[in-house]
DNA sequence: TAATATATATAGAAAAACTAAATATATATT
DNA sequence: AATATATATTTAGTTTTTCTATATATATTA
């Protein structure tokens, strides 16, 4: 039973974000400056990619947001992860595990030089 | 200095053809096979997938083909890794270290629950 | 006050990947 | 012999993903 759509690095972000939403809610600037600087700028993720992906978790209820004002206009969108979100996230870095492995074996893989 | 434009999925397909095309040179549907049965079903990539990826590689000069006639009027392209092919190979096979690198590190990471 | 950091949002384009089908040969099964 | 299945390449058309670039605005630091 294969991996469902295969939608690697978009299935990527959504489960990063999910993941670093599982330990707290956090804000979209705030997740983008925590992938920055966990991954040692490794993984960027520009806003034009992360909102979207924020966007699409909440359309599918898998977080929600709630507005906090900070400063006197300044607002943040707090995200939160639901239990929906949860069950996403376990399929999501178990499909994530698969394919590594997966990848892992066709880089390792010795194919015979001579058979047909 | 990030990894170059970040067509993962993408990235990954050309990462594994070169792979295999290091080892042996082979035709498509040989490779869509040895993908599917090195990944036991895990990592299938449809012909509308691969053939797309091994003309893009041709035309960039990483691999050329050779028409050879099985049966009698049956032709297979036999693709075969050249000199610039193994230098790509080597830049993507480190891209995808540092990325499944950083994927890790966000995965593990423990962000305080309390710091604001 | 100028520059930089913080923060959300979105239009538009480019790239990647898939579905589905067309086309055809070869082999195995009934 | 007929049918089904496996082998094999190709491409049209669409969907999905991702990026670039920008707009908008507030807060902080030099």
């Amino acid at each position: 039973m294969a991996i469902e759509r295969n939608n690697f690095k978009m299935g990527t972000v959504e489960m990063l974000v999910l993941s670093l939403l599982n330990q707290k809610d956090l804000y979209g600037y705030e997740i983008s400056l925590l992938f920055k600087n966990i991954s040692e700028e490794n993984f960027v993720v520009p806003e034009g990619s992360l909102y979207p992906v924020l966007y699409k978790l909440e359309d599918n209820h898998y977080i929600t947001s709630k507005e906090v004002r900070t400063g006197k206009r300044r607002i943040r969108k707090y995200y939160h992860i639901e239990d929906k979100g949860k069950i996403r996230l376990e399929i999501l870095l178990s499909d994530y595990k698969l394919i590594s492995e997966a990848i892992e074996k066709i880089l390792s893989a010795e194919i015979s030089k001579t058979e047909d």
